[in-house]
DNA sequence: CGATTAATTGAACCTGGTCAATCGGAGTGG
DNA sequence: CCACTCCGATTGACCAGGTTCAATTAATCG
C-alpha cells in the first residue's frame, strides 16, 4: 500500500528539488514503510533516540519542547515534505518532541541506513545537512521574532512564514490555506499568552490583514502583513526532500 | 605561521572527538590559512555568501541578527572550536552575522572544497551535519528560554549554558571563567532590556548564585543556578571539530 | 442534554520596558 | 598631571505591553 517514491505527490509541487532515477531508487530502498497516525498522537518523544526517521507525506504537526513548570514551547510547525527525526539520527537524541495536529501519514526510513547514505550517496548527505542548516536558519529567525518583535509583529511574522510555506507546497488556494492548529499552538510558538494571542489575531482581522477562523487562514495582502512584521521578504528557494 | 592541525591546542582539551592521522591530513589540505581579527570586527555579514569557512581557534564572538527597527538579536555566543559559516556553505547565505567580541584567530577553510569533503570524506560530512543539528538543538533551547522563561530563569539558563561550554574547553579555572561580553549582549540574547538584565544579574549576585563582573563569570554552585533556571542538566558530549 | 474543547471578551494586575541621571574606568590631548 | 570624553554598569521612577483571572459563547460529541 506504500506509495512509490517515484510518484510521490510532493515531488510534483515545484517546492522540491528533482531527483535522478538512481537517487529515487536509493530512496525507495531507504524507505521501509508508511505510518499513519491520528491527530494528537505523539510521533517522537523529546530526549529519546527515535528508532525511525520520517518524511511527512500528508497532514500537519508540531515540534514542541516542554518545560519543567508545564510551559510548552512550539519550536516549529510541521508541514508535508518536512523531515522529522534528524537530530536523533545524527546526534543521538531529539531536542524536541513531534506530535500530529491532524491525521498524518509519514514515510518511514531506516535509521541504521543513515551511515550508508553518507558513504555511498554524498548528494543525499548534502541534502540532509541542507535541511539541518535550514532548520537552524529558521530557528534563528524565530528566536529573533520572539525576542525582539512586539506581539503584533511576531504574530504577523508567523502568519507570513506559514502562508509562504503553504504556498510552496500548493496548500494555498484563492488566498486561503488550511491551518488546523489551535490558537494555543501559535501562542506557545510566540511565547505569548493565549488571551493576548487571541486579541492580537483580532487586531489583524480588524485591520483586514489576516483572518484565521475555523482552521482556515486567509491573507489578502501578504506584503502588507509582512510590512507589519517588519520582515524582509525572501523568495523561498527549492528545498531538498528525502 | 599557521598552526598545524596536528598540534591544534583545541584537540588537547577533551571536548572534541579525535581524528585519525589520515583525517588530520585532509583537514590540513582543507585549511588555507589563519585569520586574526580585532575585537569588534565583523567576520561574516548576514545574508551574504561568505567566501570562507572558519573554525575559531582563539577568542570569542557573537552571532547576531539585525531587525529593521534597529533591534538586535544575539543568536548565540561563539567560542573556540565553533564552526562559522556553515549555513553559507550549504544553503548559500547566512541567516545571521558573526562578529568578534575579543581579538579572534580563525582557522580558514576553502569553501569550494566542501563538496569534495562530502564525496571523499563522509565522516567529516557527518560531522558537519552533526554541527548543524547541534546548533539546531541549541536554538530550540534558546527559543524555549526566551519564549517561556522569566527574566531570572532565562538569565540563569544562559549563564549555565555558557559556563558549561566554557568548562568543556578548559576556560573555567577555580569556578571562574573569562566572559568578555557586555551586558547588552546578554540582554539582546535573551530579548530583555539592558536595564532589566542588569537588575536581574544583580539579583543573581545577591543570591550568591552567579557573579559576572569585569568580564569574569564566577559560579559557585552550578546546580543551584540550574535549579533557578528550571532546566534539566545534560552531561555535555564530545563534539566534532573541523 | 450535559460534558468537553476552543474562541472570545473584560478587568485587574505585574513583569519587564523606557526614561533619565549618576558613577567609574580607560583613553586622550593639553 | 589634569580636564574632558566615551563607554559600560548601575539605580530610581514611571509606564505599558502582555499576563492572569474569570466569565461567556459556540460547536462538537456521546
Amino acid at each position: 500500500m506504500a506509495e512509490d517514491c517515484t510518484n510521490c505527490w510532493l515531488r510534483d509541487t515545484d517546492a522540491y528539488e528533482d531527483l535522478s532515477r538512481e537517487e529515487l531508487r536509493f530512496m525507495k530502498r531507504f524507505k521501509v514503510g508508511e505510518l499513519v497516525v491520528d491527530a494528537g498522537t505523539p510521533i517522537i518523544l523529546e530526549g529519546t533516540r527515535s528508532p525511525q526517521l520520517y518524511t511527512v507525506l500528508r497532514g500537519m504537526g508540531l515540534r514542541t519542547k516542554l518545560l519543567g513548570n508545564g510551559n510548552r514551547q512550539v519550536v516549529n510547525f510541521v508541514f508535508p515534505g518536512d523531515f522529522v527525526g534528524l537530530q536523533s539520527a545524527i546526534m543521538g537524541d531529539m531536542g524536541h518532541a513531534v506530535e500530529a495536529s491532524t491525521e498524518m501519514t509519514l514515510c518511514v526510513f531506516d535509521r541504521t541506513q543513515i551511515w550508508t547514505l553518507f558513504k555511498s550517496h554524498p548528494e543525499r548527505a548534502y541534502d540532509l545537512t541542507w535541511l539541518a542548516a535550514s532548520e537552524e536558519h529558521f530557528l534563528g529567525e524565530a528566536l529573533t521574532s520572539v525576542g525582539q518583535r512586539t506581539a503584533l509583529q511576531a504574530t504577523a511574522w508567523a502568519l507570513v512564514k506559514i502562508f509562504e510555506r503553504g504556498k510552496t507546497i500548493g496548500m494555498v488556494k484563492n488566498g486561503v490555506m488550511d491551518l488546523p492548529y489551535r490558537q494555543q499552538d501559535l501562542a506557545d510558538a510566540l511565547g505569548l499568552s493565549l488571551v493576548h494571542t487571541n486579541k492580537t489575531l483580532a487586531r489583524l482581522r480588524d485591520r483586514e490583514l489576516a483572518e484565521w477562523r475555523e482552521g482556515r487562514l486567509r491573507i489578502g495582502n501578504l506584503d502588507a502583513l509582512a510590512d507589519v512584521a517588519e520582515m524582509e521578504r525572501v523568495e523561498p528557494k527549492k528545498r531538498p526532500m528525502l
